[in-house]
DNA sequence: ATTTTTACCGAACGAACGTTCGGTAAGTCT
DNA sequence: AGACTTACCGAACGTTCGTTCGGTAAAAAT
């Protein structure tokens, strides 16, 4: 790793990669400045995956991309609003996604482990982005801040109709914001263990998971408990 | 907030606060350094807590102690001891208190309710130490990062260890990775959603979690499922 | 009474940070 | 052909970072 004199990334050439304009043709991907971005907010999410927004440095961000520090902002304002996109382009997404998916069911068990299924599949398939998502959702302040808090609200009142529409349809009681935010925990906490390795894939994960949580929410264990705790 | 030359943070006297020595005592809780120190972390655990660990700077510890940049370091080597020295003695102290309460029962399902009792309590007891603990959980490195994750491996296995008791008393299959972790899950993330003004104490919270968690795990749900949705 | 240790402090160190400035060369429009 | 826009770049700006150095005054040990 040959640095030069003052900060440099380490360029494999000097004066290497200007990347040509697309001869402007179809632009179907948005326009070629849009997929320029995209490119780079994949790589921020993974930088900020691996060392978290404040320990990650726009010059970790401009080794990896291979462009220049200034070069970066000719893309985006800031910092922190490299932060707001990616959070913001998740959510969108998997939020799109879920609406899709929950549109071919009814049944409101079965629309609660769409909804768990959904999660778990983008969650492992973007894990880099959810992960940031999940890991740093009190950073942004402000404007974008507030933005962001909005989406979750619009994401987490989505689980808690679905939670509330169960409860009716069974005739049963229990707390509907403990079962959302435990249910939240369940799935998001995955991003801190998950090994492709070793663990069941998305699909496997979501039913495994479902079980656990609509058995516990389903069953109103009343008759266990209080002292005595044979099996009733 | 008047700021003189420099950087120093804003005393209130100049040259104020050299705080005396104890005149040579009992010494009863550890030495007068040590709780000095304890002193210092815990302020430093509110700091980790609030910005973060990279985000929170030893300027914003001194502020808060009211000790100089210089004089902390009297104290521990770095900061990331400091971290290191908040995640252990959280961590100890939280295993201690979970193996003495283990001690008093035998019964499998009351164990795994102790575990997750101890752990609500002790979490929203000490909350800004214990975000820090699992926010920060890669931030560690080397040595340091070492040794906490092999007393987080011993706090999980003896969960695992829970929940294989019960899994055999029971006569039941199910994967104990999974439990443990779905567990963990629901526990650990009430550090982003407990609001003490909305939310019930540490004792209900541990029941109800326990109730969602254990039917799911001791009922395993396989009349429902498979396409048809309905109560069976 | 003198020495040693403890508990700090003000001031600075070099490095790293996010961001900006003034370029330049290529592509597009007229 | 000339003007304009786009996509970058090297070099720096001012700030903040974690840490260290050389002190000083009080307490403790001798």
């Amino acid at each position: 790793m040959a640095l030069a004199a003052a900060e440099t990334r380490s360029t494999s050439l000097p004066l290497a990669g200007r990347r040509p304009r697309p001869s402007s043709g179809d632009e179907k991907n948005g326009t070629a400045r849009d997929r320029r971005l995209a490119e780079v907010l994949e790589h921020a999410a993974r930088i900020f995956w691996q060392k978290g927004y404040e320990g990650a440095s726009m010059r970790d961000l401009s080794r990896v991309t291979g462009m220049s520090l200034a070069g970066l902002y000719h893309y985006f304002d800031s910092k922190e609003e490299l932060l707001y996109l990616i959070q913001k382009h998740t959510f969108t997404t998997i939020m799109e996604q879920l609406r899709e998916r929950l549109a071919e069911s009814g049944d409101p068990e079965e629309r609660v482990r769409i909804f768990i299924l959904n999660h778990l599949e983008y969650f492992l398939a973007n894990k880099e982005a959810m992960k940031v998502l999940t890991h740093e959702d009190e950073t942004l302040k402000n404007g974008r801040g507030a933005r962001i808090r909005s989406i979750k609200k619009e994401y987490y009142g989505i689980c808690l109709d679905l939670m509330e529409d169960l409860r009716k349809t069974m005739g049963l009681e229990f707390s509907g914001r403990l079962a959302v935010l435990s249910l939240f925990g369940m799935i998001n906490w995955i991003y801190t263990w998950h090994n492709p390795q070793v663990d069941a894939n998305a699909t496997v994960l979501a039913r495994q998971m479902g079980d656990i949580f609509l058995c516990g929410v389903l069953h109103p264990a009343k008759a266990q408990r209080r002292k005595t705790k044979r099996k009733s």
